[in-house]
DNA sequence: ACCGGAGCCTGTTAGC
DNA sequence: TGCTAACAGGCTCCGG
């Protein structure tokens, strides 16, 4: 479900409930949805624990802790957080609950059961290898440049690889591909520097407007106040098949590369 | 190095 | 209407 834009609007929105709180309890009734350590240890030392900072890397929501310890969400396909008064009941697909010290609780519901809790002391142990942030300073074309040298791989599956550059899925590959003007399926080698340019902004065009509108709620994202995000409104070729391209009015079109759904323009993306 | 397929889960939607 | 198959915004492991 959700990518980088989706998180960033999670983490802005849980920041402010959650910094100065500490976690005074934790349930769980699924144990896998804890990778590590196992839900026992974790229980053990999350207990009283104070929230320092909520932040993201990549896709993956980050709580430094007092202890020094950092816990890592990551919320796959339809993982949903929020913040709840204790006494509201929790649905069947509630598996781990982080009890606060003023009578709430941090709830993540997982209706598929991908998502999963870390709980590590150095959270380069679960980020460490997640390529740079894209809407950093830092990323420039010439360090897009860099990640696409020597390498050759179609373009689309390339941008959903986390190790080259982190937080984006589906929807914004498609989306940045679309505002790039060029097509999935061509080749990362191919690319020139008119193209990574390109390629640059389109990433960085894309992730912006996602987080401007909160987050795409084209399936089951809902913002942690239980609000969709408008993103879905804004999207030019994900999920709009056969609808005319707002550019040039041919329709979009549908194929899978690398086992996922890719729309794109065939005029406009070359 | 890169690709395709299977697997992990449950719910919703499309098609017959 | 009812059943079945396909599909879903992610990621990992495996073999080729």
């Amino acid at each position: 479900m959700p990518e980088l834009p989706e998180v960033e609007t999670i983490a802005r929105a849980l920041r402010s409930q959650l910094v100065g709180r500490s976690i005074v309890g934790v349930r769980n009734t699924w144990r896998r949805h804890i990778d590590r350590p196992d839900p026992d240890e974790l229980v053990f030392r999350l207990q009283d624990q104070t929230i320092r900072t909520v932040s993201r890397r990549g896709k993956f929501l980050l709580i430094a802790l007092g202890s020094g310890d950092t816990l890592l969400i990551h919320l796959r396909m339809s993982g949903h957080l929020f913040v709840a008064e204790n006494g509201v009941p929790v649905d069947s697909h509630t598996h781990t609950v982080f009890v606060l010290d003023n009578n709430r609780e941090l709830r993540f519901r997982d209706t598929r059961k991908f998502g999963r809790v870390y709980l590590v002391d150095d959270p380069a142990e679960i980020v460490g290898k997640l390529g740079p942030e894209p809407l950093e300073h830092e990323f420039t074309p010439e360090v897009l440049e860099g990640i696409l040298h020597g390498r050759s791989r179609t373009l689309k599956p390339f941008l959903l690889d986390q190790t080259m550059i982190a937080g984006i899925g589906n929807i914004y590959a498609d989306e940045a591909l679309f505002y790039a003007g060029l097509h999935p399926q061509r080749n990362t080698d191919s690319l020139d520097i008119e193209d990574t340019r390109r390629l640059h902004a389109g990433i960085k065009h894309a992730l912006q407007l996602g987080i401007d509108r909160e987050g795409a709620s084209i399936s089951t994202y809902v913002k942690p106040d239980g609000e969709k995000g408008d993103m879905q409104n804004s999207v030019s070729v994900f999920r709009r098949t056969d609808q005319a391209c707002y550019v040039c009015g041919q329709p979009i079109r549908r194929i899978v590369l690398g086992g996922r759904s890719t729309h794109f323009c065939a005029h406009c993306q070359k």
